[in-house]
RNA sequence: AUUCAGGUAG
């Protein structure tokens, strides 16, 4: 059955919707794993009603298969469809406290947010971070680095979020200081502190990074082309595409 | 290492 189920994620990760359905059909069983995945193979298609429907059908509901209720309903920014399967849920873990959290700082429900995180039974790292962003994406930076202090570990995902919150707000030198704190940073870090430099007005600076940071992906690509795009450098950024090795 | 939540860019 595991097999069967890995070969079946294998295709929800794919896209290929049609042919999960036809792999879940042909299974010899299928245990509660089986139906999650297909279940959020129907999430990932933006197929709301057929994940309802899955939901309400299957044998073994557990808090998984909510928290992939929650997951789409957050991703397609459903805030009331979100709080009312949390509400109707057995046992909301701090994944589901987690995602109800991350669908009210997405959509600019502050109040909502800040009361639901007092509320939150097992905080951890990733409830805090979610909490920062909440604030971030309002300007309350003072909020959010006052949460993120609460973090006993902060992890590199908490680091970067504080630093990006910093740098929106035109802190720049404090989000400098955040990056010179991360240790070893990721691909996801360096272009966090690219995209900072140039929001902030510092091109060359953004370039030096650019040039330091040893693994590019296509989002470290595409922050410079906009930096050179946005001062009318567009010689530059053609040479950029130039020796860009042919990638996603 | 069979399924679920937080960070950059798009």
């Amino acid at each position: 059955i595991i097999t069967w189920n890995t070969m079946l994620q294998a295709f929800a990760q794919n896209g290929h919707l049609d042919d999960s359905k036809d792999l879940f059909d042909s299974m010899p069983e299928r245990d509660t794993t089986s139906w999650n995945l297909m279940l959020q193979a129907f999430a990932d298609d933006g197929s709301l009603q057929q994940a309802r429907d899955v939901l309400q059908n299957m044998p073994q509901p557990d808090v998984v298969s909510w928290n992939i209720m929650l997951g789409a309903y957050c991703q397609n920014g459903y805030v009331e469809e979100c709080k009312r399967a949390f509400d109707e849920m057995p046992n909301p873990s701090i994944v589901s406290w987690t995602t109800l959290l991350t669908v009210y700082a997405n959509e600019g429900f502050l109040e909502e947010a800040m009361a639901l995180f007092l509320k939150i039974p097992d905080l951890n790292v990733v409830s805090c971070t979610a909490m920062v962003r909440a604030y971030a994406l309002k300007g309350k930076i003072e909020e959010a680095k006052w949460t993120f202090d609460q973090i006993r570990e902060p992890d590199i995902v908490a680091k970067t979020t504080l630093m990006q919150a910093y740098s929106q707000a035109g802190y720049l030198s404090l989000a400098l200081e955040m990056f010179e704190d991360i240790l070893s940073r990721d691909t996801i870090a360096w272009n966090a502190i690219i995209a900072a430099l140039v929001e902030n007005g510092h091109i060359n600076d953004a370039i030096r990074m650019f040039k330091k940071m040893p693994a590019k992906d296509s989002s470290s690509w595409a922050t410079m082309f906009t930096a050179y795009a946005q001062c009318g450098n567009l010689d530059a950024a053609s040479f950029l595409f130039e020796i860009m090795p042919c990638r996603d």
